[in-house]
DNA sequence: AATGCCTCTGCAAACGTTTTCATCGAACAT
DNA sequence: ATGTTCGATGAAAACGTTTGCAGAGGCATT
C-alpha cells in the first residue's frame, strides 16, 4: 500500500462542528438521528456541511462501530455472463439497503480463494458470499473462527457449513437429460463444462450421468467431452464431433456458452436443428431466446439467486439470534425452445 | 447500517503483541517492514499471528494513514459483457498491485453517480475511475474539491478536467461506417445504441453520422433507429425492419449485442448474410467471432482500458507530483469476418 | 418557590492501528 | 575507560468517529 499520502486536509466532523459552533457530537447525532437535533442547529449543521463538502469518514466510524457497511462477495470471475449477472442483482440488493459490495474474483483457483477472503476481512466486511460450496479447508476455518455471517450461493446442498442460496445443480443435470431422453434421444454428446474449481460443472456432469443410467444408457468415454468457456472454443469442439461418424442425434451442453458454439458448428456444416441436431444448453444467459433457432435450456435464476443471498445475509446480520437456517433453494426448469425435438 | 455488534471479540495487535511478549508497535513493524525485527522477535510474532488468527483491522490502519488501498470504479452496469470484461481487468490490475476494487453501478441514471461517488468518497478510496465522459456537475465538483486522483475509462477526448483512458468513439463510430461505405453500401440502416446517459454511443452516433455526411450519403430519418442493450429486442427490430421493402443493403449496429439480434432476424427471415445483407457491430465482445458468419465488428480493448486505467491511477497515486498528463488513446481496428461483403 | 421531567447539547472515552521519539544495550573506535 | 554509532524495542500521540453520561435550561406540576 502507499505511504502517508498529505494531500490537502480534508474536512472532518471537528471542522464542521466548529463552522457551525457546536460540538462534534452533535454533528455526529445529526447525521444518524437527526430527530434528536434541534431544527436550529440542525439548518446550521446543514450548511456547513454543504459549505466544506464534508463526506464522513467511514474508516472512522466503521473503527468505532465494529461494522463497516460493506459486504463481500467472492466469485471465480466477474467476466462472465452469469456471475455478472449475479454480482449485478446482489449489489443492486445490497444498495437498497445502503450497504455495498466488495467483490472479489478468484479465477476459479481455490488455493487463492482464502488469500481473498482474508484480504476480505482485512477491509472488515460484515459478512461474505461466496459462489460454490466447494472450499478449501483455509477458506472454511478463516471464516468460522471470525464467525462472520456467510452464505454460499449458486449451488444447493443440504447440510453445509453455512447457509446456501441455489439450484440443486445435479437436479439441473439431470432434467436436461432427462428432456434429450423423453425426445427419444439415445446417443447424446455430453459437452461438460470444465470442471477443476467448479463444483458446479461436477454436479450437472453426475446429474447427467445418472440420468442416463437411471433411464439404462450407456454413455461411452467418446460420448462425454469438456469444453473450455468459449464460444469459439465449443464450437471447435463441436465441428470435430460433428464431423465424425455416427454422429449424435443430441448434444448436451453444460451451459450456454458451449451450447451457442455448438449452435454455431452445427449452422456451419450445414446441420439442421432441431430436425438433424437437437442441443441443450444450461444457464437461460441473455441471448439464448433470442439465437436462431431459439435455445432449449435449463433455467437457473442468477438474478434472484443474488439478490436474495444479499438479503439473507442482511437478515442475518440484523437478527443474529436468529436460529433459523436460511437456506434456500429455488426450482429450476427447462425453457423450451426451437433447438430441440422429438427424434 | 447497523447498529453496534456484539460479536465474538477479534483478536488485535494488542492481543498479539501480549501473546508474543512484546509491544504493539513491534507488531505493526512486523507487518509493515520486517526487516527491522529481530528474527528471534519475528517467530515469535508470527505464532502468536498464528494461534490467535490474526488479521490487522483495515480501518483503523485506514484511519491512521489516510489511505484506504482500495480504488473505486464506477460503471454505469456490472452485467453488460463488455463492462464486466473492463471490471475484471481493473480489479486484476489492482490485485497485482495489492490493492482492493470498490465497484458501483448507476445503471446509466447519470443523476444517481454523484450519489455514488459520495459513497465511495466515505469508504475512503484513494483513487477513483469512471466510465465515460459525461457527468452530471456535482460528480466533478465533489472529486475536484477532494482532488482525488481520478480518470475517466472507455471513451477518449482531447482536454478533459479528468485524465481519459480509452478509444475515440466518434472515430469507432466512423471507421464502422466507412467499411461499410467501402464496400459500396448506400443504403445503410442505422441501429444506434440507446443513448441517455450514454455519451459512448452519443460519439459513435456522431462518428457514424459525420463519415456518412463525407462521403455525401443522405441518411433518412427512417434509417436511424435506437435499439435496445438486448438481443431479443434487436431481433424484433430488425425483422421489422428487414420486411419492409425497400430493403437496406447493410446494417450498422451502435455494438455486438444489437449486431447478434440482427444475425438472428436475418437468419430467422431467410435473408443470407453476408450476400443478401452486410451487418456491422461494435466491440468484439466474447463471442462475435464465433457466430455464423463471424461477425465483423470494431474492436474495442475493454481489457486493456480496465488494466490501463488500473495501473495509471497506483502512477498518480505513487508519484502526485508528477505534473504529466496521463491520457491514453487506444487503437481501434476493424474486424473483417464474415457477416461483411461487398455490394 | 421547589420539584420533577423533558429536550437539547457537550465532554470524554473508546475503537486498533502507525509512527515519531526516546531508551537501552552492545559493539566499536579512540 | 570513555565516547560514538547502531540496532532493536517501547511509550505515547495521533487519526475521525460514536455514544454513555451528565449538565443546562425550559416548562409543568405541586
Amino acid at each position: 500500500m502507499a505511504r502517508r499520502l498529505l494531500r490537502k486536509s480534508i474536512p472532518g466532523i471537528i471542522d464542521v462542528a466548529r463552522l457551525a459552533g457546536v460540538s462534534p457530537a452533535t454533528v455526529s447525532r445529526y447525521s444518524n438521528q437527526p430527530d434528536v437535533v434541534r431544527y436550529e442547529t440542525r439548518k446550521r449543521i446543514e450548511s456547513a456541511i454543504e459549505e466544506l463538502g464534508y463526506v464522513p469518514n467511514g474508516a472512522a466510524r466503521s473503527l468505532n462501530m465494529g461494522a463497516s457497511g460493506t459486504i463481500g462477495l467472492i466469485v471465480p470471475t466477474i467476466d462472465n455472463a452469469i456471475f455478472a449477472e449475479l454480482a449485478q442483482a446482489f449489489s443492486t440488493a445490497l444498495f437498497r439497503h445502503s450497504r455495498t459490495m466488495l467483490i472479489a474474483a478468484h479465477g476459479y483457483d481455490l488455493t487463492r480463494e482464502s488469500v481473498l477472503v482474508e484480504s476480505l476481512i482485512e477491509h472488515r466486511v460484515d459478512a461474505l458470499a461466496v459462489v460454490g460450496l466447494k472450499h478449501e479447508e483455509p477458506t472454511f476455518e478463516i471464516l468460522s473462527k471470525r464467525d462472520i455471517p456467510a452464505v454460499m450461493l449458486w449451488n444447493y446442498r443440504e447440510r453445509q457449513p453455512f447457509p446456501c442460496i441455489g439450484v440443486d445443480n445435479r437436479e439441473v443435470g439431470r432434467v436436461a437429460t432427462e428432456h434429450l431422453i423423453e425426445l427419444g434421444h439415445r446417443d447424446i454428446l455430453f459437452l461438460f463444462a470444465g470442471m477443476r474449481g467448479n463444483d458446479r460443472a461436477v454436479d450437472r456432469r453426475s446429474g447427467a450421468l445418472s440420468a442416463m443410467a437411471a433411464a439404462g444408457i450407456d454413455v461411452p468415454r467418446a460420448r462425454r467431452a469438456i469444453s473450455p468457456y468459449d464460444v469459439q472454443a465449443a464450437k471447435e469442439l463441436a465441428v470435430k464431433a460433428l464431423t465424425a461418424t455416427p454422429r449424435p442425434t443430441a448434444i448436451f451442453s453444460g451451459n450456454d456458452v458451449i451450447a451457442l458454439g455448438v449452435l454455431f458448428a452445427a449452422m456451419s456444416l450445414g446441420i439442421r436443428i432441431p430436425d438433424d441436431l437437437s442441443v441443450i444448453g444450461i444457464g437461460d444467459f441473455r441471448g439464448s431466446s433470442a439465437v436462431e433457432p431459439g435455445l432449449t435450456t435449463v433455467r437457473i435464476p442468477a438474478r434472484r439467486i443474488g439478490r436474495r443471498g444479499a438479503e439473507i445475509l442482511i437478515e442475518m446480520l440484523d437478527w443474529p439470534v436468529a436460529e433459523t437456517r436460511h437456506d434456500e433453494r429455488l426450482p429450476v426448469e427447462v425453457l423450451l425452445r426451437g433447438s430441440t425435438a422429438q427424434i
